[in-house]
DNA sequence: TCCTTAACGATAACGGTTACTATTAAATGG
DNA sequence: CCATTTAATAGTAACCGTTATCGTTAAGGA
């Protein structure tokens, strides 16, 4: 026996595919809470750290705030606003996937990259003028 | 009269500098004591906050852990060790300074790009194999 | 030199995350 | 199908990086 399936780990899963937000631990345990009253915000933490560990999440490389999951796996990068730290995904062939063929650093074994863009979301584009 | 000009301020600005290694607030707090005995900690908090706010060094994007500072304010990426948490600057032209030009996300004001290449440094890679 | 107040040192508070522990409930095997 | 084992949970305390508070110090102009 070695990892059990439990109840609360697959509405975790579920719950971060079905919103793809880049949620932080505690936005997610808001959402499991709905369809599991009595989940604790550590069972959301050690959970999200296994979906990470087993392939099945990412921790996304954000500016400050808490840490961000991502349910999608595909290699993409990000933008974040750096007035609200809303999260969106960057779409399209603009990332930047030559890893490993470039020496980027001597010495180095480079494994990924994580491209951040930085800026302001419509909502805060719109309020700052 | 707005901004004066103290000795921790000082200190704290020409160690950042001379210490490209991208230190947090601690390591740099333990550099900046050995000069200036009886600084606290708060002092160099608020310091590089002020510093960053002026333009005279960068927070830098980093995965997890303490926020780090960079006293280097050219335009340049980075890499981090997965395994140490090590960091350093990435050299050469492979910057994408394309920022701007390129429409990121539909509806986005995009203004930086941070680039995060993760591996192993030297060090880990020798001790990992 | 005096005065104003930005900045400091010391320390408490805060927020995100992790660790701990008694209890619950998956999975296995009789 | 029930008994047994133990991974995982709920609840909560501890931890740690950072920020806020506040009485005191000292930068810099008058």
């Amino acid at each position: 026996m070695q990892r059990r399936q439990t109840r609360q780990r697959q509405i975790i899963r579920d719950e971060l595919i079905a919103h793809p937000t880049h949620p932080t631990a505690d936005e997610l345990y808001m959402r499991v809470k709905a369809k599991l009253p009595r989940v604790s915000l550590g069972t959301v933490y050690r959970n999200l750290e296994l979906l990470v560990e087993e392939g099945a999440a990412r921790r996304i490389v954000v500016e400050d705030g808490p840490k961000r999951y991502d349910g999608n796996t595909e290699p993409h990068h990000h933008v974040q606003c750096v007035r609200c730290g809303a999260t969106a995904d960057v779409m399209g062939d603009a990332t930047h996937s030559r890893t490993g063929s470039l020496p980027i650093r001597e010495g180095w074994d480079i494994q990924a990259v994580s491209v951040l863009y930085k800026g302001l979301c419509p909502t805060c584009r719109a309020e700052t003028g």
